[in-house]
DNA sequence: CAAACATGCAACCAAATGGTTGCATGTTTA
DNA sequence: TAAACATGCAACCATTTGGTTGCATGTTTG
């Protein structure tokens, strides 16, 4: 299992959360090319992607002398569904504030 | 502003996240109530809670010699977007796939 | 087969993080 | 007013993080 903090923190770094923009819009890629152009080294890039994939945001495999890289959808249904509960809770309170305001006037 | 990932980073650790769960069910609340019962020192919750802060995730509202902390609802909706657009694009694929699958049979 | 390619593994390092303790300061309350 | 309360600030410490480099290993390709 992965819990909810552990999904946040994995997205919590601007090196990883690009990599999960690239692959959102490649579908599957090799690590190599993934890993082009964030700004460090290959391998430095590599200890961010692993970041990823021990947290279940992304999943790996081997083809070749290629590693392929997918996206897992899971991890983040279910960091999305924590938010959307706070965004509820939220806008529960906004409506009985109004409603306070118009008895109130 | 805040950044992306500087949101996802404060949402990133168990008592970041406990904290926040407070706040969601509690409207608003004194500093020392909240970081009650964390399971370390009230400064080193004070610490958390003002990473909280700094994301603009909660923020504090001085009243006499208490410190008021509410949640702010702004930096997590922002979280959520991008979360919730990664699922459309996931979603998207599923249906291409599910295309392809029946065509192919 | 040798060279080029894609990757993995491990040691190492500076800086950030998550926590502590001690003490100071303003605010209620008995 | 003195005690209790709510909080802030700063120094300090161990561990984690984010990055590096060097080298080893399996896989294509000319």
């Amino acid at each position: 299992m992965t819990t909810e903090a552990e999904i946040y923190k994995a997205l919590g770094d601007p090196i990883r959360l690009e990599i999960v923009k690239r692959l959102s819009s490649k579908r599957s890629c090799a690590i190599g090319e993934l890993c082009q152009d964030l700004g460090i080294s290959r391998q430095g890039a590599r200890k961010q992607l692993q970041i990823l994939v021990n947290a279940n945001i992304a999943s790996l495999n081997s083809v070749g002398r290629e590693t392929k890289v997918a996206l897992d959808i899971k991890s983040l249904q279910q960091a999305q569904r924590f938010i959307s509960q706070l965004e509820k809770v939220w806008e529960n309170r906004l409506l009985a504030l109004k409603d306070f305001v118009e008895v109130v006037r």
